[in-house]
DNA sequence: TATGCACCCTGTAGCAGCTACAGGGTCAAG
DNA sequence: CTTGACCCTGTAGCTGCTACAGGGTGCATA
């Protein structure tokens, strides 16, 4: 039922689109160590495998739900640790989890200032603008 | 009442301390002209007036609610002109007002993907990780 | 066979918005 | 007269790409 047999070579071209990711990304991704550099055609072409597939399609996943290349890098690394307790796994996602909630803290909070200055501006001039006058100091002292 | 006499000049230490900006921002911003360039001491040291802490105030506080440069630099033009319809004040504020909905609404999406993950985690070992298997691809050809 | 075109290669520079040096000068206190 | 805190300029680094420039390769078509 399964294939055996190996996937022929992809071209950096085609992983991209696969993966939807540019080439010059993926460029980027070997040149930091991120993945493995390929093995090279006659033509010196980069010739990935269906392992540099599963590889790259693991990052651009994690990418996508916001981890930074760091703990990507950490993330593939105990992905390969097949047989070991996944406690750090969890623990990184648990501290991405709670940064973003952090974000989004933030940005509600921020949300709630900027619709409050909108809301008070009654489009006069510039002199009387609520904005405006919401972002100037107010000097205390 | 008012003290119309000038402040004493402030030192780059001195505005970044009241301003909550550290030194090489100020001087950062300075190089890319957002705010002017100030007068000089004898020593070469710059001199600040209350203008620049206004003005570098009003940079921070608008930074603080997440504008871009660009956004700041438009929206100190548009301070200055003070008898002009606050219109494109307005503008700037809302085209942000989307930006900052939007990046919640895509923070959102994230954490509850995150969370799912995170809670099918059984802390087992990586090779029953279900936080690894959501990462991982699911090839569907 | 020539040639055109899409693709690939390396290397470098740029984006935002700072931050962090290195290697010097200035100034006031003790 | 030295110490230490400050200031100066200039440049390089950070994240995570992206965009060239200036070439080489590979395949189809006229």
């Amino acid at each position: 039922m399964t294939k055996p047999q190996p996937t022929r070579p992809l071209s950096i071209g085609e992983l991209g689109r696969r993966t939807g990711t540019k080439v010059e990304t993926i460029r980027y991704y070997e040149r930091i160590g991120l993945i493995a550099a390929p093995a090279r055609s006659a033509g010196n072409y980069r010739a990935y495998g269906s392992e540099h597939l599963a590889r790259l399609s693991f990052v651009r996943r994690s990418r996508d739900l916001g981890f930074s290349l760091d703990q990507v890098r950490a993330l593939l690394d105990l992905a390969d640790q097949r047989d070991r307790p996944c406690g750090a796994v969890d623990a990184i996602a648990k501290q991405h989890l709670e940064e973003v909630e952090r974000k989004i803290a933030d940005l509600e909070a921020l949300r709630r200032e900027l619709d409050a200055m909108v809301a008070q501006c009654h489009q006069g001039t510039v002199a009387e603008c609520r904005i405006i006058e919401a972002l100037s100091p107010h000097p205390e002292a």
